[in-house]
DNA sequence: AGATAAATGATAATCATTTGCAAGAAGGTG
DNA sequence: CACCTTCTTGCAAATGATTATCATTTATCT
């Protein structure tokens, strides 16, 4: 169900529907949890063989214009890609332990709201992301 | 004055004193506004041809450990470097048209210690930034 | 000044991501 | 269905930012 209306909003917007986008869609609605580029290849390559790098890259970008996804980054050198219409706007606190990425809900947007009034500054976006240890890291 | 103090903390921590090391310290010191290699690159080497790029990030990497420079990023694919010394600890309003980054004092702290605690989680940092068009941009 | 360990620069490597381009496939049309 | 146009793909190479290797230089200690 999910995966169809995805590719169905893709077909709205003129793309077309091909193989490897459908398995793009599953690998992302697969994983709970933000997934790196290498892991979404890593499921696609399961599925099928026939998918490259250049291809998943180009089709998080245009699920990401599409509103379907969400790019985010916690302070490493990649990117980090999730289904942004399965939950509500979120936030997460990262182990820097294991890499875990639990999503919270809680969210400052009065605080930015408030300051960027303050500043007449257009706000588009945000970054919030608590970086530490989780709970089952502290325990060695 | 400024510049001294950090290079008497580099060398209580060990570390000896050299020719690229002041500049670096200098061309952080003399940015208001966070910075790239990039541009502390080309700062150093106004003043002086003798420095290179791997210098430049072994040393803003040394003063990151010994707490005198910040480590940031926003988004992008590189980081930014600012002098944490100078201010109190803070976050920016970052404009994407211009990529002005200006500093705000306020901090969703309370919420983050809230969540933690809430989630046994043992917080060592976050990240908080909020993207958008500044003031100056947005009258085209 | 001389010894020693640390720091540097040149060069090459790495990592994640993007681009150029020829070959292949999707979907509208007759 | 066959055809055509245009979009997509995969390969290979390019890119941008950063890091590693290693021989040479230099700061600091004695």
């Amino acid at each position: 169900m999910e995966t169809e209306q995805v590719l169905a909003r893709l077909r709205g917007l003129g793309r077309r529907l091909t193989r490897q986008r459908s398995l793009v869609v599953e690998a992302i609605l697969a994983g709970e949890r933000p997934q790196s580029a290498e892991g979404i290849y890593q499921r696609c390559r399961e599925k099928d063989r026939g998918i490259s790098y250049p291809t998943i890259y180009r089709t998080l970008e245009m699920l990401v214009e599409a509103e379907v996804v969400r790019k985010l980054h916690f302070g490493g050198s990649k990117y980090w890609y999730e289904a942004a219409w399965q939950r509500e706007h979120h936030h997460h606190l990262v182990c820097l332990e294991c890499g875990a990425k639990e999503p919270i809900m809680v969210c400052p947007r009065e605080l930015i709201a408030r300051e960027a009034q303050r500043n007449q500054f257009k706000v588009l976006d945000h970054q919030f992301e608590i970086l530490g240890i989780c709970k089952d890291c502290q325990g060695r």
